[in-house]
DNA sequence: CGAAATTGTATACTTGATATACAGTATATC
DNA sequence: GATATACTGTATATCAAGTATACAATTTCG
């Protein structure tokens, strides 16, 4: 056993270090005091200021001083802030993952997770600024995708095809998430100002969208359908129901054409 | 006409500083010595540097010293690091817009259109690291917008489906081009070790994706078609091409149900 | 019990962004 | 043309943040 763990150790080895801390695969040690810190403490607390005052306010500093610590005691736990940035991530995409259905509905169920995905970045604004270091491998990041690859469970896709999908439909999430935050951080502050702001950059962007420069944005800022900031309610969520559902109907396509059987 | 002047400054008051310095409006001086630095100056300097070591290698210090200035000179031309981190995206983002074909293919041309934005991630590997403050509005990122409601001219949508098409492209080729990115670093660095570190993630997740936790996710690891490096030569690509005619498909079916009499 | 490992801490170092004050220079106005 | 003015580049300082290192306290193993 203790060598099949040093092999594995090995293995280990070449992951980055946040996505072997993630995983519980830091080292436990048998001697010396109890730690009375521990990582899920640390992370937490870390995404509680995150959540209060956006991600630039985590500092190490302020994380250890939130739990109580000193600074330097968080490196007893993470070796950098980038590990823990890593672990932010992967903690707040521990999402509820619905029971599987016998009767697999393909479309409600992507739509399901793509809701689910976006739902992220509304509960934690700041989710779509960690740095994007390479695809995330932590747990929680794993379970989602394996969700994806449930709802496509009866699909005559390779593995390929299927990891394509997911792409596809993870990044479509990770931009709506990202604009609807934006979005909302412009209504937050628009609404802090006076009612004379409500027209926003539209004002701006009809000076300098010229014609001649851009003859097919031009009409669409000047009619200021898009712009005006009628922009939120009603329409926004649609919108991107709409690339959603453009999506759905691409895959659906593809499905057709490719067992034209059925 | 100063009066009108005055009403535009006011107008654009509003406007993110990096946005307004994109467009070229800052105030000219009319007195004092000529610069002897520019907008331009710096923001290639700064290219120049996170193109040849990473977005992170980008510091003030550094940029003004390549340019053989001190570090504070750059502040008389841009207000802060984030006004010229939005200005070297805008600039990275000045692509050449192939002229207006009389003969549509809206297909080829939106193809054209991602394989674009998808190149400056390639070119400019850091692209995809500069935090994203909101949606861009700089003049070249309008100009590409521009080139994708050109794409888009025959169209029977509406301004807000047009804008939902672009943003399921332009999400698309953002996440593309990091992943690509991520891909050529791995194979980066993989190629600089032994090639007994081939095997890099792979054996890894093996170990970690059991199939009682991912029962979805596991046999695609466990194949190792996906995670094995092979996945670098001729499957990506195609990989990346495949989500992109998805989205195509979707578009198109959304046409052809929308216009039933065609 | 004593050695060893581990924890939290104190301190210091480094890098980086940026505020401020100043010296030099070119223009506008008298 | 003289001079005040506005602007440029610089020198210096400050502040924040990440992190290396050494140490004292603590717990477990032999």
């Amino acid at each position: 056993m203790r060598n099949n763990d040093q092999q594995d150790d090995e293995v280990f080895k070449c992951l980055p270090n946040g996505v072997k801390l993630s995983w519980g695969l830091g080292k436990q040690p048998k001697r010396g005091p109890k730690g009375e810190l521990s990582i899920p403490k640390i992370v937490n607390a870390a995404i509680a200021i995150a959540d209060k005052d956006g991600l630039s306010a985590v500092s190490m500093n302020r994380v250890a001083g939130s739990l109580g610590f000193t600074t330097m005691s968080l490196y007893r736990y993470v070796s950098s802030k980038e590990d823990l940035l890593q672990l932010m991530q992967d903690a707040v995409c521990e999402i509820p993952i619905p029971p599987e259905k016998i009767e697999s509905d393909w479309r409600a169920e992507l739509r399901e997770y793509v809701q689910a995905c976006i739902e992220v970045f509304r509960i934690h604004p700041w989710f779509g600024d960690i740095p994007v270091t390479g695809i995330p491998l932590g747990p929680n990041n794993l379970l989602v995708i394996d969700w994806a690859l449930r709802a496509l469970r009866h699909f005559p896709l390779n593995d390929y095809e299927k990891m394509s999908v997911i792409l596809l439909l993870s990044s479509y999430s990770r931009s709506s998430g990202i604009i609807q935050r934006d979005i909302e951080r412009a209504i937050r502050a628009g609404a802090s100002e006076d009612s004379v702001s409500g027209v926003h950059y539209s004002a701006a962007l009809k000076l300098l969208v010229t014609p001649d420069r851009f003859p097919y944005l031009h009409p669409l800022i000047q009619s200021g359908t898009y712009t005006e900031d009628n922009a939120n309610e009603n329409t926004v969520g649609n919108d991107f129901d709409f690339g959603l559902e453009r999506i759905l109907d691409g895959i659906e396509q593809y499905l057709v054409t490719k067992t034209p059987g059925k």
